[in-house]
DNA sequence: CCTCAGCCTTAACCTATGGAAATGCCGGAA
DNA sequence: TTCCGGCATTTCCATAGGTTAAGGCTGAGG
């Protein structure tokens, strides 16, 4: 089966995001492609695609919609500790280790392939700079969860809350998911509740609160951010850690 | 050289450590002790190994010591994202990204080994497990700092204090640094607080809890942990993101 | 059309945690 | 010995954020 234009369109967000990490080959792009397209799954909202402590043997890779990965404590207190966004790889190389330590779910529908471990080294083995940006796609997701302890750890609700809006949108710029100054924000105020450690409550009021400074306008599911240069300000937002610039 | 008796107890740390992740061949295991013998250096308390922006271009061993990952604020408001312990490596594979997206800080005198990138890449290009080995060391590290997330973002003080307790002692246990119920705890309650996203005042707080529930004793740079299992309960603490047992 | 569920919003109240500042302890330097 | 700086501790007060509960909106299903 020849990749027809849709498929192109379809496999454009992790061409587009790995292109970003490291420059691909033709022909580094031509067999990505082709394994991902093998191994397209769906998936409705609200799905869990893997849980804590099951034992990885694919790597995912999501072509469109939005996930979580996330942590729970006994009593059910919940952390969403990353959003996965189309383009981005859900457990590359985590089949190194026994068992997921957390779970991930989908927060939209989604498209995604499925690559099984076996694949996805052999796939890796035949060209160096793509077997790279895999790595750095995993690394680049370590800083951001670096990121997110600062986040948690030491910036105030509203900081915080700006500060998620902000890198949402840094990270959604890349796989062309932005339309001018606004995005889809398709999770519920609960979901964001959890992304920021807050309450939905104490969420709910701080986006209010970034409404009335008119820094943003949340509603029907689009997050507009009227100037990103004063909600970075609030937020001290440096996008440095999205490593958005190749090294040369 | 030879590799001394003094030598090994030297390197002692890495292999326990990657060992723990990969079984390590003879051959392996040799040429990394070379590796890290080579590359011996020191530093002191308190010191910058490397700072957020820094562009990197080796990998650096803990022989002996304790470091942590932080990242600061703008203000000042510093959070410590990780703390790195003997047999731990400072930025493995962090050279495929263009610069540091935190910095590296003793917080006390330290033993390390720098090894050079090309130096490294020929040691891992040497042996499978040894590259297996030390990116599992890199995952290990994200599944540590999701755990961080949860406990930033939604465990209370207390919990979030025990927690890092209950941590360090299991983080510390595989390479032998522990003594029966005790360990050294060689930084400053700022430090903790920095590390537990609470102010200095609430973590002495806490810890004075802690005691006063007769959990532990932490005077004198030690920390004896009375009851290991309820100090587990009071934390909600799981190892299992620590990976401490080996997939078959 | 009505009902119901999910989600957003608001209000009232409360407490966990932060901030500032003073005290005390201890070990090292002079 | 004395002084000093770093660290731990305590107290007092302020407040950001949590909890509970209720009301309203909207869209899907019957």
């Amino acid at each position: 089966m020849p990749v027809s234009t849709l498929d192109r369109s379809v496999t454009e967000p992790i061409i587009r995001r790995l292109n970003a990490l490291r420059t691909l080959s033709a022909q580094a792009s031509a067999s990505l492609e082709h394994a991902v397209l093998e191994g397209m799954q769906r998936a409705g909202s609200g799905e869990d695609l893997i849980s804590e402590g099951d034992p990885v043997d694919s790597v995912r890779i999501v072509l469109s919609g939005w996930l979580c990965r996330y942590k729970t404590l006994e009593d059910g207190r919940r952390q969403i500790v990353n959003f996965i966004f189309p383009g981005e790889t859900c457990d590359a190389h985590a089949f190194l280790l026994a068992v997921m330590d957390h779970s991930i779910a989908t927060l939209t529908p989604v498209v995604y392939s499925e690559i099984k471990r076996a694949r996805f080294e052999t796939l890796v083995a035949s060209d160096r700079s793509l077997a790279e940006a895999f790595w750095c796609e995993t690394l680049v997701n370590s800083a951001i969860q670096r990121e997110w302890a600062i986040n948690l750890g030491r910036r105030v609700a509203l900081e915080r809350v700006a500060h998620l809006f902000c890198e949402i949108f840094e990270r959604l710029r890349p796989v062309g998911m932005i339309d001018g100054n606004s995005c889809i924000m398709p999770v519920t105020q609960m979901d964001l509740a959890d992304a920021t450690g807050l309450s939905v409550v104490h969420l709910n009021r701080t986006v209010q609160e970034l409404r009335a400074a008119g820094l943003i306008v949340l509603r029907e599911r689009t997050l507009t951010i009227n100037d990103l240069d004063a909600l970075k300000d609030a937020a001290l937002f440096s996008p440095s850690y999205l490593q958005l610039y190749r090294r040369k």
